[in-house]
RNA sequence: GCCCCUGUAGCUCAGCGGAUAGAGCAUCGGCCUCCGGAGCCGUGUGCACAGGUUCGAGUCCUGUCAGGGGCGCCA
């Protein structure tokens, strides 16, 4: 059992001895940054201290003094510090509990929850358009949206990781033109394609091939060719031309004609969208006939919405525009718009030996995400696109990245597990095995390194629930070298193995390591970067 | 002009309305008879500015300034 409960069913019942009425639904529990203050503080006589129409200091006090008179598992001493802060000091028994909870859970079940169960999300990631491969600013929305969909699956969620794949329209068709004209040895059209791939990718094209089905199929394969590279799978691959055939558009607009949320004006039909919070109202099918880029989104969304409860879409910067638009779109189908959240990735810019690489879609200038993998490895492509939150712009060093360098933090936190797997190793070479949980001893850890693990250990589960909540993997990320700091002052000042350590000290630190080692496959699994067994310096990377 | 994101240490960035704001890198200085040194320890005049809400604001609200992105019957 949580140490949390215990403490705030104790400071409810003391709350009610001492006939506060009523007593508050909320009871905030914290761990203070500064140790003085105990292991464990509650703001209640703060908070309540209003309505109890009393002193949040004298509040606090009765209530330390109640606490303290029966304390509850744990508990040594209770104070009332500062302006009505009621202190916890516990036993570090509560932390040994803690490892025989991470220990029975495993890294299945530690950091597992369950509110997401019987809901089901979708999230849509990616969707980019099957007109030239996928770029390095693509990989930060595109491991973002995985790692989200593994948060989701940890609470519970049933996900389906989804790519909406623009096949249909005026891009198609100048792609296919930018191929055919490379193929017969022509300029491209100042509105075409110029990119090198473009001119490779000509050159592979069968001479009776269809350029727009073949530069499809090409630009497809070359999507799921770098996506698998990086652990990424997609459940389905949504295509735009299946909603024209299957009549899911033409479908959409009759719901929005019969709710009133569609009007004709200057032959074009448009969305009301401005009634929902949009700037202005938007045109689904345009003068000539031919539906807008909306048009069929929207139809998307529709489709989407009959399958799942919740909608998660990742958008880039540039895109944020769409946001207000989509919103309204859904709100005139009769969906929650709050149940379509919309994430924003920020810019990605690129740095190669300290210059900024500059991408342009002009003149086709870009450094392919196939490239990044290459040069810096998917762990370290993963990692560290998942290292800032997305709000923030993001400047993606491919030297640092590549390096393997202690200024690189993926190799930190693999060396951490790499180092309790050969701990392991050394101990059944030796003879030492942790036997059953029942029989070790946790008591004897006590040092400040062990206890250190142990607290990490239990913020795991609320790191996951928060990052899930606010869809934000960065914060396993911030979790995991954390623990990976944690673990390495470890090794340092606690030997495990060794003839001077009491086998009993032994036994317990190899529960302590199995802890580590549960916490950090759990988030690097979180992450989608591998948690290795072993690794070794390439002798060629650098002296250090 | 309107919309979104950002402004925290020399640099890159974390920071859930709580008490004395953290990490990595960089700088300088320590630690290898020892389970892998890709490691450990020490070294820090910092929340853009101005109001407001609150017992309490880096965090929430308003405004200003600065940087990035977006504002199409393109996708």
């Amino acid at each position: 059992m949580d140490v949390r409960h215990i403490l705030i069913d104790a400071v409810r019942t003391a709350l009610t001895d001492l006939g506060i009425d009523p007593v508050p639904d909320v009871v905030q529990l914290e761990r203070p940054a500064n140790p003085d203050h105990g292991d464990w503080s509650t703001n209640v006589a703060l908070a309540s201290a209003k309505t109890a129409g009393q002193n949040p200091r004298e509040l606090g006090t009765a209530l330390a003094d109640h606490l303290s008179t029966t304390p509850p598992p744990h508990v040594v001493g209770v104070e009332v510090a500062g302006p009505g802060f009621v202190n916890f000091r516990l036993a570090d028994s509560w932390l040994h509990e803690v490892l025989a909870d991470v220990v029975v859970a495993g890294a299945d079940g530690w950091g597992r929850h369950d509110h997401g169960v019987g809901v089901k999300v979708i999230v849509e990631f990616v969707s980019a358009n099957p007109t030239g491969p996928l770029h390095a600013g693509h990989g930060r929305g595109a491991c973002y949206g995985d790692s989200v969909a593994r948060l989701y699956e940890r609470c519970g969620y049933q996900v389906a990781r989804e790519f909406y794949i623009n096949d249909r329209g005026i891009q198609m068709q100048n792609f296919a033109a930018s191929l055919a004209a490379r193929a017969g040895g022509r300029e491209v059209a100042d509105d075409g394609y110029h990119g090198q791939y473009i001119v490779d990718w000509a050159a592979e094209m069968p001479i009776d091939a269809d350029p727009l089905e073949w530069g499809y199929a090409r630009a497809l394969a070359a999507h799921q060719s770098v996506l698998e590279s990086l652990s990424i799978h997609f459940d389905t691959w949504f295509s735009e031309r299946s909603m024209m055939a299957s009549g899911a558009i033409d479908q959409t607009l009759a719901d929005l004609q019969v709710a009133g949320s569609v009007y004709e004006e200057d032959g074009a039909v448009w969305l009301r969208s401005s009634e929902h919070g949009d700037d202005k109202d938007r045109v689904l099918i345009k003068g000539d006939g031919e539906p807008t880029y909306l048009m069929p989104d929207v139809a998307y969304h529709r489709d989407k919405f009959g399958r799942a409860d919740l909608l998660v879409n990742v958008f880039g910067a540039d895109h944020h525009g769409y946001v207000a638009r989509m919103h309204a779109a859904m709100a005139l189908l009769g969906h929650d718009p709050g149940d379509l959240e919309i994430a924003i990735t920020q810019l990605v810019s690129l740095q190669r030996d300290g210059q900024e690489v500059r991408l342009s879609k002009r003149t086709g200038e870009m450094v392919e995400l196939a490239e990044v993998v290459d040069e810096v490895g998917a762990d370290a492509a993963r990692f560290t696109y998942l290292l800032l939150s997305v709000d923030s712009p993001q400047t993606f060093d491919l030297d640092l990245v590549a390096s393997q360098v202690n200024e690189n933090p993926v190799f930190y936190v693999q060396y951490a597990h790499a180092r309790i797997h050969s701990i392991v190793r050394r101990a059944e070479e030796a003879g030492n095995r942790r036997g059953s949980l029942v029989d070790a001893d946790l008591s004897l850890l006590v040092h400040p390194r062990e206890l250190e693990i142990l607290r990490a250990l239990h913020e795991l589960p609320d790191a996951v629930e928060r990052a899930c909540r606010e869809r934000a993997p960065h914060q396993v990320t911030t979790w995991v070298r954390e623990m990976a700091s944690s673990f390495h002052g470890f090794y340092h000042d606690c030997r495990v193995l060794g003839d001077g350590i009491d086998p009993a000290t032994t036994t317990a630190r190899l529960w302590l390591v199995e802890g580590a080692r549960i916490g950090l496959a759990v988030a690097l699994d979180l992450l989608g970067v591998s948690a290795p067994t072993e690794m070794w310096r390439d002798p060629a990377d650098g002296e250090n």
